[in-house]
DNA sequence: TTTTTCTTCAACCATTTGGTTTAATTATTG
DNA sequence: CAATAATTAAACCAAATGGTTGAAGAAAAA
């Protein structure tokens, strides 16, 4: 009878959904750091990115270890792979018009090697992006 | 100089956050429905399941159809595809620790199947599990 | 036209969020 | 010991969130 009302995507979600939170999951890939490391880009007062840290770990998204004086924070990606996991059913309905513009594209490059193919020829034309943006 | 506090990424997580956005996302996926279809199911006033939608809308995962007296919504999974990716980020992040995990599963069934290797042979342990709860 | 249906809009309320500042706590260092 | 460093805790504030109710609009049906 504990009355939860938000279960743990539900935390996990809203967690990531701002992006000084997101910003110091990317700097914990690189390995722990304590709170004021972590606090320490923001323009925010310390007391006030102590709270966002706080939120990624009531959502389970980093653990930390207190040593002497110092908590020490490092990223627990497991709740991001249940996020995922949600997202993942999903994946069909992007994948499904991904594919249809794959297919345009293709075709674009099928009629761009047929032009250039006066000229020379090109076997992978590679349009992969990646483009990213991060944080 | 728009002064933009909430990027895209923050208002989708944002609008993933809340389980009762998260159930019309999933009932969208079999087919277009109407603001009160979508509204029904909830114990909540018709106005606040609206709102729900209005949100979801404004993080571009509905996209609404005017027709007639009825607004048609239906599901735009684009920007939950950049949410995964963003997460793909992080998926070296778990899966390090998940393929541990499968070492210590394979081995549990190499042995269970030594065992059982008196009796039978079982080609595939499918430990495959899909469970999910959904939502 | 009148009524009903589907929907938005506006006002309101309680709670949460994201931020601040100041004080208190705890561990290290001089 | 006293001083400093790393952090939490508490009180506060403005704005956003999630919900309500009641009224209004526009399209369809009577």
């Amino acid at each position: 009878m504990v009355e939860e009302k938000h279960d743990a995507l539900d935390i996990v979600f809203h967690a990531l959904s701002d992006r000084t939170r997101r910003g110091m999951l990317a700097r914990l890939c690189d390995g722990e750091l304590s709170v004021g490391d972590l606090a320490a880009p923001y323009a925010m007062s310390f007391a006030g990115a102590a709270k966002h840290v706080k939120v990624l770990e009531r959502a389970g998204l980093v653990r930390r270890e207190v040593r002497g004086r110092t908590h020490l924070c490092r990223l627990d990606a497991a709740r991001l792979a249940e996020a995922q996991a949600w997202l993942k059913h999903y994946e069909r309905y992007w994948t499904r018009g991904l594919d249809s513009l794959e297919t345009l594209l293709r075709a674009e490059d099928a009629k761009a090697a047929q032009n250039a193919a006066k000229k020379s020829s090109c076997p992978t034309p590679s349009r992969k992006q990646e483009r990213n943006g991060d944080v």
